[in-house]
DNA sequence: AATAACCTTGACGTACGCGTTAATGTCGCA
DNA sequence: TGCGACATTAACGCGTACGTCAAGGTTATT
């Protein structure tokens, strides 16, 4: 690692651009990962350099981010996340057709999609905190026997050693 | 369905035993996935009518509902999971030989290995509910938002409307 | 003893989520 | 212009967690 190319120089826009190999050091996937949820649609096609190298931006290693914590938190398929994300989308749309000021309607349906989507992600957190929160309880109970059992042994074996 | 054979009378216990398909009914698996687990050692070979037919007990479909929950609330592996079901072992191990009163630092020592993964086990839970937990309030903060943009839509129209 | 419902053990197939070469091209510096 | 680090696509491979036949045996009833 003598010299390590860092691509904070771009054409038109003033935004700091990464590259494959710093976008998978920093989210902690593989280049494999990255190029495959953008064949699977989970990732937009990155902008390229001249050369056809990925040029990555802040909002796609949020994604990346994003899908992680879908697949191991909620343990998702990419399939759902793909659903999910495309949500997401819709956030950069608005933003991008803010000045636009597209049709009004439009922008409102899509904004009442984005929200029933965020919804019935909450409504999944909230199911699998319950369901977790009654496993911790379970295991606790759990622990409470072990300990007791364990005292009783004791007991026991202090009993043993007086007589 | 005109007939369904019903094994609940066993030889020498009193103990309800179940076939495979009942099993798979009450759990929500197929027979295939049962007989998988037992193949890779989550579940203990169960014990078998004369003809062959395997006989599970009620442990047995506890065992079966414990290594889905901490397959879809936790996302472990079956191998992880085979790890975590073996201390499980330990307590009927325990009152098993809770007559024989064998080797009592054994015992305690058995003890302490379930005790241990269960704390393992509740780390993992908490540190799950935690991520959980922040993912909501990330999901509430960006309903609040939608919220507002689309009220902020309405107004506008509603502007519209009265000019 | 015939029949339906249930079970058995193979054994091959499959969807998902990437890993792993292989062959080749590009970038930035000396 | 040559070098090393970094990137590209294409294609085959692999582990996990089962699904899906196929061919046959068992159980309880009639």
């Amino acid at each position: 690692m003598t010299h390590r190319r860092t691509p904070d120089e771009q054409p038109e826009t003033s935004e700091a651009y990464l590259q494959i190999g710093e976008v998978a050091e920093r989210t902690g996937v593989t280049q494999r990962t990255l190029r495959f949820y953008e064949e699977k649609g989970l990732l937009k096609p990155p902008s390229r350099l001249e050369g056809g190298f990925r040029l990555y931006s802040e909002d796609d290693v949020q994604r990346v981010e994003q899908i992680r914590r879908l697949q191991t938190l909620l343990g998702f398929t990419l399939a759902d996340i793909k659903e999910m994300v495309e949500a997401e989308e819709v956030k950069s749309q608005i933003r991008a057709e803010y000045r636009k000021d597209a049709d009004i309607t439009d922008r409102r349906a899509k904004l009442s999609r984005a929200q029933e989507v965020t919804e019935r992600q909450v409504a999944v957190v909230e199911q699998k905190l319950a369901a977790l929160e009654e496993m911790r309880a379970n295991l606790q109970q759990k622990l409470e026997n072990y300990r007791n059992w364990i005292a009783q042994l004791d007991e026991k074996a202090a009993a043993g050693s007086r007589s």
